[in-house]
DNA sequence: CCGGATCCTCTGCGATACTG
DNA sequence: CAGTATCGCAGAGGATCCGG
């Protein structure tokens, strides 16, 4: 074990900090695409800061693509999921379904539709 | 979406760093059970500090126990996956397919069996 | 106005040393 | 052996500012 691990350099990227809520943010939308603004509306405890980072992070990583319309005004960026992000959704629902068998009782999450966070 | 979000909760206590590899490393033994320094042994760049933090968590979560036998000199403390735990790992299964599925050519990975992480 | 960048503060992790 | 104590630094949080 050290860090050419499989395991670990994935952990070591989509463990940070709100990774895996922007990813699911995005997921959301009706075709997979969502601006900055409406990212950061949907989870308003992230700092701007870090959200920028993260997008940057995750276009690096090809979970996501950034398109820039500079034509209209203001100016509108949209991040849409990359069908390798796509894919990783499933394993964000797997989790999802552990959580829901040995952890909780989540007040706020029905089954299978949460009332938070829509997924 | 806010702090009550399922995904939410189980991102920000497995997501922290080590915590997926301890989980693992204890797995990868034969009885599902492995000591403090044989953890310690296996991620060499973990400090002791963060791994009996780590391990603090995981007991509280319910994914591990642990069992102290006082009698013995030195003292041997032992850390057990729940069936929690162990279930855990199918998802960290899947993590590592996705890896190798979209990311890669991890030359340390071959197919399924992991040079270094053994899983 | 939107999509950030900047500045500052504070928590968490890493490194090293030490103890019951 | 299985941890704690202490210190330093990078990254996360909060508030504010700025170019297009």
């Amino acid at each position: 074990m050290n860090k050419n691990c499989t395991v670990y350099k994935t952990m070591d990227f989509v463990g940070k900090k709100w990774t895996v809520l922007i990813l699911l943010e995005i997921f959301k939308s009706k075709d997979n695409t969502k601006r900055y603004s409406e990212i950061k509306n949907s989870i308003p405890e992230i700092t701007p800061k870090v959200l920028s980072t993260r997008l940057k992070e995750l276009e690096e990583k090809e979970m996501i693509t950034k398109s820039i319309d500079t034509k209209e005004f203001p100016i509108s960026c949209e991040y849409s999921l990359t069908d390798q992000g796509e894919d990783f959704l499933k394993i964000v629902q797997k989790i999802k379904e552990w959580t829901l068998k040995w952890n909780i009782k989540n007040p706020h999450c029905e089954s299978e539709k949460c009332k938070d966070c829509k997924f």
